[in-house]
DNA sequence: CCTGAATATGCTGGACCGACATATGTCGCC
DNA sequence: GGCGACATATGTCGGTCCAGCATATTCAGG
């Protein structure tokens, strides 16, 4: 799924700026399943921009740079929905606290469990992130309910695995410590 | 965690081809974690050998091309337990399919049920991948049959809940477009 | 016998990210 | 009151990375 795609589908819950869009995939729904910068969302809107797929106004602020506002046209929205229909690709999961964990015995005990440490405290924020921030904003449609769930379900799954594991990990970690030495 | 570091880690677990690495991202242990393609595992092998982090060793096949085996020198285990001690980037998720689902009231029904039961299957074979490759072959250290669990728990969670809703959504889709209509 | 998959390396065009540049407002803190 | 840190907002740029293609051969299945 294309930059300009995520734009398109990011625009379909209301007109909004390059930085609102941006916000949408740092803290907003799209956090949890997708990711987009700067660096290609801008370029992206100026395309969709000269290809009519969405309009922009210019609202002036004063000391701030102007918000560009982008809302999708109707062409826009038929391009979306075309691109909703291609299957789609296989997950991906990009994940260096697993590598790291996954060559524990290269690296200092207390450095791996800082590291898982830090990976309970991660899932345990996003799981906070989804209970207050989306179930109280937009889960209007079955498809956004149900994605919320998913969601839910797998953190939930992995705080849980993190919770009961750990404590077991640390000794391991130690035991072959011990043995090294 | 870039592609050098990942073909450092690939070549921690013995010698190996670029294909072998490439391998080992698509259907190995490493598949469920991160990804890595061909067209930067080879030029990333090639600038380790340079900087002298691996060994290369041409294997002679008739037919084929040459195996170029590459293994691990103590510069490049040094830089690998380097590369290990940096702080983790926060997981990234790219999800075509819970995007799709997500504006599954702007496709056709049948068309989002299809979507979700291919995600389902998909889960369901990289559950099956874990549970019989991986606990056959390696799970040696703490740090990998930790790794492991986790992946086995998360995919538990993600099946469970895609079979247990399914029938409940695919229901809501429906009554959806009733009202449509 | 032919098609497709697997083995194996490698290149290239284009997409994409991370970091930076720019300019200002605001809020807490000493 | 002033200072640093952070938020708002757009945009560029270097470099990394991926998907797809090219190449060449073997082997299994139809």
């Amino acid at each position: 799924m294309d930059v300009p795609t995520l734009c398109l589908a990011a625009l379909a819950r209301g007109p909004a700026s390059g930085y609102d869009i941006r916000k949408a995939f740092e803290d907003g729904p799209f956090a949890h399943f997708h990711e987009a910068s700067f660096g290609s969302i801008y370029p992206a809107l100026r395309r969709l921009a000269e290809s009519g797929a969405v309009t922009v106004t210019a609202e002036t602020q004063d000391g701030r740079p102007d918000r560009r506002i982008h809302a999708l046209t109707d062409a826009g929205r038929r391009r979306l929905r075309q691109a909703l229909l291609a299957a789609p690709k296989p997950d991906q999961l990009r994940s260096d606290a697993l590598v790291i964990l996954f060559f524990a015995h290269l690296i200092p005990a207390e450095t791996a469990v800082a590291v898982l440490d830090g990976y309970l405290a991660h899932h345990r924020r996003l799981l906070s992130q989804l209970d207050c921030d989306e179930l109280g904003a937009e889960c209007e449609t079955p498809g956004q309910r149900f994605v919320h769930g998913f969601g839910v379900a797998v953190y939930e799954a992995a705080v849980r695995y993190l919770e009961n594991q750990r404590d077991a990990f640390v000794d391991q970690l130690a035991d072959d410590e011990a043995k090294i030495a």
